[in-house]
DNA sequence: CGCATAGTTGACTACGCTCAACCCTGGTGG
DNA sequence: CCACCAGGGTTGAGCGTAGTCAACTATGCG
């Protein structure tokens, strides 16, 4: 996916694109900031925290490589959270009012931007669902069904490469590492599952 | 909010938007059903289910007025999930063609559009990211304060009127009525939140 | 070789779910 | 007017499961 269509990007807006390198812990904007530019994630890894009465922040989406970062800033005068970079991140920086005014005048820009919410909505939805479902072996078989499902159509076995850490998954699946390690455990004692080094292929169960 | 900017629609798709009753139970479109039209609903509550591997079906969303119910028919062949109205409801279907050559032709729609999905992206976010903190009177507090913050500006104490049965909202909370019900008790006993009636007041403890 | 990190396994704890009883309100009908 | 019922809400008791803390292994990197 390219960044906003930034290659057939409209030059006005594009001249004023920049990209900002972050280290790690380094703040990108604080909650409450005047709404100045709107990001992209090109490299790395920015969390969202809302801090917002003093209590114990609370992490409301890391975004990682080619996610936008707080969509509703286009709507709003300040910034609803704060974004700190969690690791070595380089972000796009697309000034809000020739965005703004870019997306009004350019459809296809328009059309990108609605493609890339789209899929954020469904992904959310999905992972939202995921959360309802209690049992952890349950939440995780389901979520690899998904996965399958995404990048093969077929409905039956599959192979799935997480790339990432299990660390990560288990934390975007509302589970520690030791509970998702367990289920993954008791996945593939009961057949369900089985794993080699990096990749699990799933045998078909369905009813 | 007026449902995609109804009242200023281009007459070349307003004149092919049409409503449609449906009953307790009844099914709007299934999963798999080839694409014909994208929906808003009007009245009432419509569930969206995914059932794909004959295990028990989960529940990806209930749409409730005024909400658009699976953006991404609007980019795939099939519909990803099934439609079912939870109670009578009324939705206004909008035919995809239609819909997808207004939406290209029509800034004022895209965009309108584009608000609807930002708006959606931030509720979402917000309840994943609530379903990260475990304890439940926490959550709780935390869905309370959120509210408040929304409906009047300043972070201090706000009074709030939620007006749907606590069954639901702890469904939203990814909570049983129960747990709800003792950590609202809970809140109250420590002196956080005082009720009367259907309302709740946010008594402020920023740290 | 030593260190850091990911992953696994074990033992214990805690918290939310389940099931059940109970209260309270509103509505209906005798 | 009271009896009855239905539904939401509350409270109680017990259980199960995911979290926590800890130890241990394996792998990769300096």
């Amino acid at each position: 996916m390219d960044l906003l269509a930034l290659d057939r990007l409209p030059a006005q807006l594009r001249d004023t694109v920049t990209v900002r390198e972050l280290q790690p812990g380094q703040i990108l904007f604080q909650q409450g900031d005047p709404v100045a530019a709107f990001f992209l994630v090109a490299a790395g890894r920015v969390k969202l925290v809302s801090d917002f009465h003093g209590e114990a922040a609370i992490t409301v989406q890391v975004a990682g490589v080619g996610e936008s970062l707080a969509e509703v800033a286009l709507f709003t005068d300040t910034y609803p959270y704060s974004a700190i970079a969690d690791v070595r991140s380089q972000v796009i920086a697309y000034p809000k009012p020739q965005l703004s005014s870019a997306l009004h005048d350019y459809t296809e820009l328009a059309e990108d931007f609605l493609v890339r919410l789209v899929r954020k909505v469904e992904s959310l939805q999905l992972r939202l669902s995921l959360r309802d479902v209690r049992a952890a072996h349950d939440r995780v078989l389901r979520y690899l069904r998904y996965l399958a499902q995404v990048e093969h159509q077929p409905g039956g076995r599959a192979m799935i490469q997480l790339n990432r850490p299990l660390k990560e998954v288990a934390i975007e699946l509302g589970l520690t590492p030791e509970t998702l390690s367990r289920a993954l455990a008791r996945l593939e004692r009961e057949g369900r599952i089985s794993r080699q080094n990096q990749g699990i292929t799933l045998r078909n169960s369905a009813a």
